[in-house]
RNA sequence: AGGACUAUAGCUCAGUUGGUUAGAGCGCUACGUUGACAUCGUAGAGGUCUCCAGUUCGAAUCUGGAUAGUCCUACCA
């Protein structure tokens, strides 16, 4: 068979991701005799394509998905996506705002329809894109939160939760977003630091005494027109005598009271603030507290309603700031303005100013939600990994605040509550009410505003196996298993995906959670669009293949951390491909016309059984680091399985060992070998697929490892079905320690050339024989002509040493000028190893320590420190014999 | 302001219940290519594990404090 000489990444990426797909292996179904696995993919929006922080989501959720299919479970893992409702608002606006319409212009049937077209055409990018990564999920299952399916999902829980008590309308302050014109959530908002001013401004006071005033500072001077009061610390001595008189807002003829409250900090400011209940949550507290008025003077555009004075009507905010400011500089009521830096709220998506604002909003009570998830953490029934971030988790749900969950826009669920235009009563159902319940009217009319698209996500782990109604799939599948996310959504989203489960199901959504990290740029800054610092991974596939960017990422990056990525990186994980490829490329030269038979592991040479067993060493491990989330420990393991075991040693000994004439002895190697190999490629699997699937295609068919249609779904090795050979691998591991300390002293003595070179070895006798045994491969694999035993340095003459645990190497002196730096060298070796003996020594006679050690732990000192020390005397030895 | 996290080799990071001669990759040095791979091999150099105190027979690992950095949450009228 013909075997490519380089390994084509594009070519058999698709060709195995096409016959995946065709054979359905990543397809699943109930099953009651087969355990379930069920993740979870975050569904990215459908506005998104794909970056790195997908591409390290959905590799981890890869690898362990690959690695549970290959243990043999039934594994779903449901992919999708989200309607993203402002995010896709906005791109369907933009594309009208280019052609000069908007969408009040359209309608709102016709922009929703635009809407869904939009959707249609590009929703699936992202999708397409997470596939190109190898993302193993159950693709038939794809779901969509604006589907039939899990729209009535989204109904039936707003109903459920209205019924309960828990969905109320309220009158609050919102985070206003003047651009989009819609409330934004809590946590949609982002705080920066933006150099601002400072404005103190001078009220009068009505009173006795004429001409009093009292001034505050503030950074938004045009809310003054919404001022209901003007507060003071009640303890503030400067200000007693004004407490209960009024003061009159500037540009106006209306006066408020000033009162006492402790919100007020006296030090801060000129210890007197204004209270403008309708644009300030802590003024709308205080306001609360002492009754007073909540004036909007806001137009959902931020323009000054009908409210204020003429001389800002109308005007934008910032407009009216300007021109209020002239004004007070002309009536000498502006005292002072300080420029300040301070930090205020952004609105996310809008990336525009936000205003508070008072308005209708429809709210989740959150507290009796919050309760049963904070007990779930607590019980270890819901886990996070890394776990630190339960505290975050505590405090936020601890701390919680009711979830407005309506937004003014017309992308999304429409709220299913309808306003009788008779009565005022408010009807909501599973189905569209004809006629108002109360009083019968059919004059109804639906609230206009839509669903915040979260309330649809936090369904993700029940509405897409068909909750609410009891489907095979939900029983089956639900709670899931496990979850990646970002860290960032663990409110917006992990959350509330709890609160939402246990309330329906009284069942956490899943188990673990894990984190993974956050990616940056070299300089440790977030990858961000306006920064244009981003790597993107179809970029990175494009150069060096999913296989490549897939490893690189996972071994570079543990959960909950936060990692460093740059373009050079990826050269990582595209070397390691090309190893793998490469060994196999010899293993085909060298023993490809071997036909494979059953392998008497007992029988095998040391040297292969050590091999064996080191497979065994990293499938036992391997599987441990799965099963705890260690990804980034287990590609380690894999790495330096194939890379330092197999490679280096393993395909080196095989060189050395085969002799090509078809022996049963070659025959056996050849099956051993290839059963290693193949062993490695399993394991390798769900990190690399693409690459493993090609090469496990490649490699002949052995008898000891069942051969399925594919690598995917064939068995992970695992410590039960991988040989184990402890001693063998053991007594090898000195030898290599031996052939490492021969090229060490030749190296020493810049004898590479030097192929005939003789060295003497003297130890043990147990261990000579072992040596013996294997004299030949050990010549060889040292790269000296010969190595003769020897009962005494004197045997030796003038020598040049390497000493090892229970042997010591010599190698005559051809010139004898480098006897002085010889003498140095092991004058500092001798020091080194003392200094440890010493400090085993100083160990081994504290009675504490005897007494308190656990006795491997004193066994191994034991060992240690005979071993050390009679290495210290074999260098003692090579000092004294150069006289 | 409150909270969380991080501090280990020149760089990027491992180090899972306290017991190793503290590791890996990149980079660096020396040597090595007549077919697996120079996208390589062999051998090296390089660390008072940020600092101070404590617990312990024993601390990179646990506790307290200091310093520096990152992030989150709340917020400054």
């Amino acid at each position: 068979m013909d075997f490519p000489s380089a390994y084509n990444p594009e070519k058999n990426e698709k060709k195995w991701w096409d016959f995946w797909i065709a054979e359905d292996f990543f397809s699943s179904t109930p099953n009651p005799d087969k355990k379930s696995f069920t993740a979870l993919l975050p569904p990215p929006n459908v506005t998104d394509r794909l970056h790195m922080g997908h591409g390290l989501v959905v590799t981890t959720q890869d690898i362990l998905t690959r690695w549970k299919r290959m243990s043999g479970f039934n594994c779903c893992w449901l992919p999708g996506t989200d309607h993203a409702g402002i995010a896709t608002q906005m791109m369907v606006e933009k594309s009208l705002q280019q052609e000069g319409k908007t969408r009040q212009e359209l309608g709102r049937e016709a922009f929703f329809q635009l809407c869904c077209e939009w959707k249609d055409k590009n929703g699936d990018i992202i999708i397409e894109q997470l596939k190109k990564l190898g993302a193993s999920c159950d693709w038939k299952r794809q779901a969509y939160t604006m589907s039939e399916g899990l729209s009535t999902a989204v109904r039936r829980i707003f109903v459920s939760l209205y019924e309960d008590g828990l969905v109320y309308r309220g009158e609050r302050l919102v985070n206003w977003d003047p651009a989009l014109q819609t409330a934004v959530s809590d946590d949609e908002v982002y705080n920066e630091e933006i150099n601002g001013n400072m404005y103190h401004i001078a009220y009068r006071v009505r009173g006795a005494e004429a001409d009093t005033q009292v001034v505050v500072a503030t950074t938004r001077p045009e809310t003054m027109f919404g001022d209901a009061a003007i507060a003071v610390h009640p303890e503030d001595e400067r200000y007693q005598t004004l407490i209960g008189k009024e003061a009159q807002i500037p540009c106006t003829d209306r006066w408020i009271p000033i009162i006492a409250d402790t919100y007020v900090k006296p030090e801060f400011g000129t210890g007197c603030l204004k209270i403008t209940p309708a644009h300030d949550f802590n003024d709308f507290e205080v306001g609360q507290r002492h009754h007073l008025p909540r004036i909007n003077i806001l137009n959902p555009d931020a323009t000054l309603n009908e409210t204020c004075p003429e001389l800002v009507r109308g005007q934008d905010r910032f407009k009216a700031r300007e021109t209020l400011v002239r004004a007070l500089k002309d009536s000498h009521q502006l005292i002072k303005i300080v420029s300040i830096r301070h930090s205020v709220p952004f609105s996310d998506r809008g990336k525009c100013l936000i205003e508070p604002r008072l308005s209708l909003q429809w709210y989740v009570k959150m507290q009796p939600l919050a309760g049963p998830a904070i007990e779930a953490a607590a019980t270890g029934d819901l886990k996070f990994h890394p776990d630190t971030w339960q505290k975050t988790y505590f405090h936020w749900l601890e701390n919680i605040q009711d979830w407005c969950i309506s937004r003014q826009l017309w992308w999304g669920h429409q709220i299913p509550i309808w306003y009788c235009q008779g009565c005022q009563a408010i009807n909501t159902g599973m189905e569209d009410p004809t006629s108002c319940s109360t009083c019968g009217s059919t004059d109804l009319q639906q609230d206009p505003d839509v669903l915040d698209t979260w309330f649809s996500s936090w369904l993700w782990p029940l509405s897409p196996f068909g909750w609410p109604e009891k489907t095979k799939d939900l029983a089956y599948y639900f709670p899931t298993d496990m979850l990646v996310t970002g860290a960032d959504i663990i409110f917006l989203w992990v959350a509330r995906m709890t609160m939402v489960s246990l309330y329906t199901m009284q069942k956490v959504p899943f188990k673990d959670v894990c984190f993974n990290s956050i990616i940056c740029d070299k300089d440790g800054r977030k990858f961000s669009k306006t920064l244009g610092n981003g790597i993107d991974p179809l970029e990175v596939i494009k150069s060096y293949g999913a296989d490549a960017v897939r490893f690189t990422m996972i071994q570079l990056a543990p959960l909950g951390g936060r990692v460093k990525l740059s373009m050079e990186d990826f050269e990582h994980g595209n070397r390691f491909i090309n190893k793998i490829w490469n060994a196999a490329r010899f293993l085909h030269g060298k023993l490809g016309a071997q036909t494979l038979v059953p392998v008497d592991f007992e029988a095998l040479p040391l040297p292969y059984q050590w091999l064996v067993h080191e497979l065994h060493v990293a499938a036992t491990r391997m599987d441990q680091q799965l099963s705890s989330y260690q990804m980034q420990e287990s590609a380690l393991t894999l790495y330096q399985l194939m890379w330092h075991a197999f490679c280096d040693w393993g395909v080196e000994i095989t060189k050395e060992s085969i002799e090509g004439k078809g022996t049963v002895e070659d025959q056996q190697i050849a099956s051993a070998v290839y059963f290693v190999f193949e062993g490695i490629l399993r394991l390798a699997s769900p990190f690399i697929p693409f690459l493993a699937e090609e090469l496990w295609t490649l490699i002949p068919v052995h008898p000891q490892w069942k051969r399925e249609k594919s690598l995917v779904i064939s068995a992970f090795p695992t410590a039960a079905s991988t040989p184990a050979f402890p001693e063998a691998a053991h007594t090898w591991n000195r030898l290599q320690e031996v052939i490492s300390g021969v090229r060490s002293l030749k190296s020493q003595m810049q004898v590479e050339k030097k192929k005939d070179l003789a060295l003497f070895i003297r130890c043990e006798a147990e261990f000579r024989s072992v040596l013996e045994s294997q004299l030949p491969l050990v010549k060889k694999l040292s790269g000296v002509a010969d190595l003769q035993f020897v009962a005494s340095l004197q045997e030796a003459g003038a020598c040049l040493a390497n000493v090892g645990p229970g042997w010591s190497l010599y190698v005559p002196l051809a010139d004898l000028t480098q006897i002085p730096k010889e003498k140095t060298r092991i004058a500092g070796e001798m020091q080194r190893i003392s200094k440890i003996v010493m400090g085993l020594e100083k160990k081994l006679q504290n009675e504490a320590f005897v007494q308190n050690a656990p006795a491997d732990v004193l066994v191994q000192a034991k060992a240690q420190f005979a071993n050390m020390g009679s290495q210290l005397e074999s260098l003692r030895e090579s000092l004294d014999s150069f006289g």
